[in-house]
RNA sequence: GCGGAUGUAGCUCAGUUGGCAGAGCACCUGGUUGUGGCCCAGGGGGUCGUGAGUUCAACCCUCAUCAUUCGCCCCA
């Protein structure tokens, strides 16, 4: 297994190779093109912020923030964090870059690696990428229902239908505390043996999350616990039958979910999650949710917002096996004693607009032939003993398995005819 | 941070109660085919993750350690 202390890479941060690799790009190009559509512009950012940028958008006491960042200093002793996800980075940007100074209404997509410090499995690890879109300046349902159709729409094009869409209400400012409250004092109520040793922690630091436990016993405990919906204000009701009646004018499937909560303080109002149950445990493809008051927060203007994030290596997972065909390239030049030659002539080829490459070395015919064999490529070129004496080139059609002798000189109206 | 599983050739994996390290695929060379694929013959490649221990003898048993992986937690 290689020498004694070969390189390794960090844990938790893969190197991707060619299926996958080529798989991201296109999840990309497939991403600006559809989110384009509705406006949305791309941004570039950092990966590295101040770790104060995240307690203060994300929430002192979550996860993500106490165990799950990747934070040091920097040689002035200023503590950094690479980012653990992508809405903080880009409100700050926003911010920082007078946009919401100069537009009433702003829409961002950013995509690219994040950062969390945890335990990698199936579908998660340490560096993963995610896309993006932040819609802010606007707190009008028609908001929360067109960032998750451009959401449906995209995963449409990259030919994924199966996923379920999770919709929930989080409340806001105003509502949100008292739920708290009677979901708290119901929980005190309960036997606590018969809770999970997990919710009897959560009981203390986040109420909201035993609502989404998974053991058996601690759900049909639950079954009785008092639902956000009959708490929440009429503003947030209204808004919130708003976009659903939106999402199903669309014919957008939701399942409303009264247990979903995002672990994220941010947000606020709509919450979504698009679940797929056929990718292992971390089944959350792409989440978000509304978070009036976040840019306020990070010292912005008032504004509100909405958006999400999709994982890409967890949309890989559900494209495994749909890898569509490479291309084959249009030729091999086989030239055991011409070398030289045949990469002159490879570069004529390529200027002609054809892709392939030439052997480099002077193997034997036999093995350059299987070397173009291996390839797929369309044609080899064959310069042989003969070929070389004449000044030509042996052109086979490497499917037929038929050839013909071309004078080199041929070569860029071949590679034209080849084009066309 | 906590559990379970797995580390043997480039890849996928066999390996008997402890007794000289194997297969398929891939790779290389040659034969045959008009010069690749199919077929035939041959070949290279492994301190069995690492380090200790038990034993005449360890891929196999014991301990430690590292790595990978699937879960928990949390999230995309």
């Amino acid at each position: 297994m290689g020498s004694l202390t070969s390189p390794r890479a960090v844990k938790g941060f893969a190197d991707l190779f060619e299926p996958q690799s080529a798989l991201f790009t296109s999840m990309e190009n497939t991403a600006r093109r559809v989110f384009g559509m509705y406006g949305y512009k791309e941004l570039r950012l950092p990966l590295l912020e101040y770790a104060d940028l995240f307690a203060r958008a994300i929430g002192e006491e979550t996860d993500v923030v106490q165990k799950e960042m990747f934070t040091f200093p920097d040689r002035k002793g200023r503590l950094l964090s690479l980012r653990p996800e992508a809405t903080a980075g880009i409100l700050r940007a926003c911010a920082e870059g007078g946009l919401f100074r100069r537009e009433s209404l702003s829409k961002v997509f950013s995509c690219g690696p994040m950062f969390r410090y945890e335990r990698p499995q199936k579908g998660r690890s340490r560096q993963f990428h995610q896309l993006d879109c932040e819609c802010v300046g606007a707190g009008e349902p028609q908001a929360d229902a067109e960032i998750i159709l451009m959401l449906l729409h995209f995963l449409r094009e990259m030919g994924i239908r199966d996923l379920v869409l999770d919709l929930n209400t989080l409340g806001c400012r105003a509502c949100r505390p008292a739920y708290t409250r009677a979901l708290t004092a119901f929980l005190r109520t309960l036997p606590p043996d018969h809770l999970c040793e997990n919710c009897r922690r959560r009981i203390q630091t986040n109420p909201l999350r035993v609502l989404d436990c998974k053991e058996p016993s601690c759900r049909s405990l639950l079954r009785d616990a008092p639902l956000i919906a009959e708490y929440i204000c009429p503003d947030c009701a209204g808004h919130f039958s708003d976009v659903r009646a939106l999402l199903e004018d669309q014919g957008a499937a939701c399942n409303l979910n009264p247990r979903l909560v995002r672990g994220l303080d941010y947000y606020c109002r709509t919450a979504f999650e698009l679940v797929s149950s056929a990718i292992g445990a971390q089944g959350a493809v792409a989440g978000g949710g509304r978070y009036d008051g976040l840019v306020a927060q990070l010292g912005g203007p008032d504004l509100p917002g909405i958006g999400f994030a999709c994982g890409m290596e967890r949309l890989a997972l559900l494209l495994a096996g749909s890898g569509q065909e490479q291309g084959r390239p249009d030729f091999f030049i086989a030239a055991p004693k011409a070398a030289g030659t045949a990469l002159s002539l490879a570069q004529t080829l390529r200027e002609a607009g054809l892709s392939g490459e030439a052997a480099f070395s002077d193997g034997s015919l036999k093995s350059q032939m299987r070397q173009a064999s291996r390839n797929r490529a369309r044609f080899c070129l064959i310069i042989g003993e003969e070929e070389l004496a004449r000044g030509t080139v042996m052109i086979r059609d490497m499917d037929k398995a038929t050839q013909q002798p071309l004078p080199r000189t041929d070569l860029p109206s071949w590679a034209a005819e080849r084009r066309a």
